[in-house]
RNA sequence: GUCCCCAUCGUCUAGCCCGGUCAGGACGCCUCCCUUUCACGGAGAGAACCGGGGUUCGAAUCCCCGUGGGGACGCCA
C-alpha cells in the first residue's frame, strides 16, 4: 500500500447525484491507481439537514457503482469514527490548540477563527452591510489540476456555531489532518474555500495536503452546475432504470478526464490503470444523457448471455414486470431466458424490455395503429394471413433457420417475397412494427399461440 | 459588486506543456449500404480553434486585453 490517502466526504443532505458520484469516483480511481487508501467520511455536522435516508442512499449508490471504501462507516479503520457527528472529542481537542494559539474569539455565541493582520471596516454591496476585513498575505495553493492559485482570505469566519456544532471548514481540515489525508480531490466549487482551509492548516502548523480541484458537471439544459433537482442527476435513478453500473462509471469517468487518446469504452481496471491527476481537465463538462445511454447500450450488447439474463431478471423483479403484465405465476425459466436473449441485441436499455417483450408474456397486448396501418397498407395481407395459417402446421419450428426456410418456401410457392409475410405476421403476433426476427418470434411463441394470434387478427381485419 | 477558475464541432473531447498535421475521435443529427421489421454493424455528409492585439518566418498551441461561461462570497457542505 502506498502512502496516498484520499477521502470522499459527502454530507447526507440530499440524494447522491452525478457530481458527487464523479468526485467519489475520481478519489477512488486515484486511490486504486496509486495503491493508496480510499476513506469515506460522512460530513454530518449540520444536524438540522441530515437524514439517515440520504446516508443509506450514499452507501447504496457507492456500492452499486463499485466504489468500495477501505476505511469508513461499516468497515472501520484506524482513524475512526468516520461520521463527523461522532467526532466531537477530536474537534474539541483541535479547538483547544487553536484557542491556545490565540487564533479564536467568541462573538454572538459562536467561535470565530481569527486571521492575522490589520483590521478595517468596509461596506459590502453584495451582502449590503458593513463587514470587518483583515489585511492578510495571499494564500498560495498549489493545485494538481489548476496549478498555482492565489487568493486573499480577508475575513474571519465561524468555526463553531452558537449551538455548539462545528462548521464544515473547521471539521474538514481537522479530519484531513487527523485522518492523514494526503490528497484532497474535490469539486472546483471548493476552490474559493481552499484559502480558508490553508489558513487553518497553517494555524495548526501542518503542511496542507495536495489539492486537486476537478471541473464541475453542468446541467445539460440551461445554465449552471448540475444539482440534485436536475433531470437525470440522481445515481439512484440510473439504478432503477436498469443502467449497468460499469457503463455509468465509464461514462462519468470521461466527464472531465480522458486517457489522452480516442479511447472511450474501457473496463474499469483500465480506467484505474490510466487515471491520474494530470489527465483531469480544467474546464467544466456538460452532462449528456444521450451519450450515457449509448455507453450503456455498448455494455449491454457486450454482456455474456448469462449476465444479460441476470441483469434483465433483476430489472424484471425490481419492477414487478410479470405481475404488472397480469401474470400470477412467472413463465417457465427457459422461456423467459429465451425471450430476454432475443431482445439483448435489439434494445438500448433494460427499461425498454417490458414494452419490447410484452406480447411474449400475455395474449392480450395492445396493437400499434401505425404499425397495423403500415402492414395492411400494401399487397393483400388478408390472403397472406390465410396462407400462413395453412402453412403453419407444417412449419418446422426447431430453429430460426428452419422457420425461415419454411416461410421462404411458402413465399416462393406464391411468387412472393419473405417481406410480404413478415409484416402482417409481425403485427398479428406482436401488435408492433418492430421487434426480434419474425422467425424467432414464431419459434419461441410456438405453433399454437402463433395460430391463435393469426386467426384472431384475421377476424378483426 | 468583490474574488477565483475556465474557454477546440450542438455535446464529451484529442492536439496545447515542448509553436509547423487537410485540427482527429465519440455522442447526437442527416444520407447511403447491410437487412425480414426494428436495432446492431459499415460507409459518408455536415459541424469547432470566442474576439482583438502582441511575440514569431510561422500561433489552436506562448503573452496581454476584452468578451463569454462557471464557481465562491452562510452560525450549508
Amino acid at each position: 500500500m502506498s502512502s496516498v490517502r484520499v477521502r470522499f466526504a459527502p454530507s447526507p443532505t440530499g440524494f447522491f447525484h452525478i457530481g458527487s458520484a464523479r468526485t467519489a469516483l475520481f478519489n477512488w480511481l486515484y486511490a486504486r491507481h496509486t495503491g493508496g487508501t480510499f476513506v469515506l467520511r460522512i460530513e454530518d455536522t449540520d444536524s438540522a439537514r441530515n437524514s439517515e435516508e440520504f446516508l443509506n442512499v450514499i452507501y447504496d449508490s457507492m456500492k452499486w457503482l463499485g466504489l468500495t471504501w477501505d476505511e469508513g462507516p461499516g468497515v472501520g479503520g484506524a482513524f475512526g469514527p468516520y461520521r463527523q457527528s461522532e467526532r466531537g472529542a477530536v474537534y474539541k481537542e483541535y479547538l483547544e490548540k487553536l484557542k491556545a494559539a490565540g487564533r479564536t474569539y467568541e462573538k454572538d455565541g459562536a467561535i470565530w477563527f481569527r486571521l492575522e493582520g490589520e483590521r478595517y471596516e468596509i461596506y459590502d454591496e453584495h451582502r449590503q452591510k458593513t463587514v470587518t476585513k483583515v489585511k492578510t498575505a495571499p494564500m498560495v495553493i498549489h493545485d494538481a489540476i489548476r496549478g498555482r492559485v492565489e487568493r486573499v482570505e480577508d475575513e474571519d469566519f465561524v468555526i463553531v456555531r452558537s449551538d455548539g456544532n462545528p462548521v464544515f471548514h473547521f471539521v474538514n481540515v481537522v479530519d484531513d489532518i487527523a485522518m492523514r489525508i494526503t490528497h484532497v480531490i474535490r469539486g472546483e466549487d471548493h476552490l474559493s474555500n481552499t484559502s480558508k482551509h490553508v489558513a487553518l492548516f497553517q494555524a495548526f502548523e501542518v503542511t496542507p495536503p495536495q489539492f486537486a480541484h476537478i471541473p464541475l458537471i453542468l446541467k445539460q439544459n440551461g445554465p449552471g452546475k448540475m444539482s440534485k433537482r436536475d433531470q437525470g442527476a440522481l445515481i439512484e435513478e440510473y439504478q432503477t432504470r436498469g443502467y449497468l453500473p460499469e457503463a455509468v462509471v465509464n461514462y462519468i469517468s470521461l466527464l472531465g478526464w480522458n486517457p489522452g487518446g480516442d479511447l472511450e469504452k474501457m473496463p474499469v481496471a483500465d480506467i484505474v490503470a490510466k487515471f491520474d491527476l494530470p489527465g483531469v481537465n480544467q474546464s467544466n463538462a456538460r452532462f449528456d444523457d444521450k451519450k450515457m445511454a449509448h455507453m450503456n447500450m455498448l455494455y449491454l450488447l457486450a454482456l455474456p448471455p448469462e449476465l444479460f439474463i441476470a441483469a434483465a431478471r433483476g430489472y424484471f423483479a425490481k419492477h414487478e414486470v410479470f405481475a404488472k403484465a397480469g401474470l400470477t405465476t412467472e413463465p417457465p425459466a427457459p422461456y423467459v431466458d429465451e425471450v430476454l436473449l432475443l431482445s439483448q441485441p435489439k434494445i438500448k436499455g433494460l427499461e425498454e424490455l417490458p414494452a419490447y417483450t410484452a406480447y411474449f408474456w400475455s395474449d392480450t397486448y395492445p396493437t400499434d395503429d401505425k404499425a397495423k396501418a403500415k402492414a395492411l397498407g400494401k399487397g393483400d395481407p388478408k390472403a397472406r394471413l390465410a396462407e400462413l395459417l395453412v402453412a403453419l402446421p407444417g412449419l418446422d419450428l426447431t430453429s430460426d433457420a428452419s422457420v425461415e426456410a419454411g416461410l421462404k418456401a411458402l413465399a416462393e410457392s406464391k411468387g412472393l417475397g419473405f417481406g410480404d409475410y413478415q409484416a402482417v405476421a409481425r403485427v398479428a403476433t406482436t401488435g408492433l412494427g418492430a421487434g426480434p426476427s419474425i422467425t424467432a418470434i414464431f419459434r419461441v411463441l410456438g405453433r399454437e399461440r402463433v395460430a391463435a394470434r393469426l386467426e384472431r387478427f384475421g377476424q378483426v381485419l
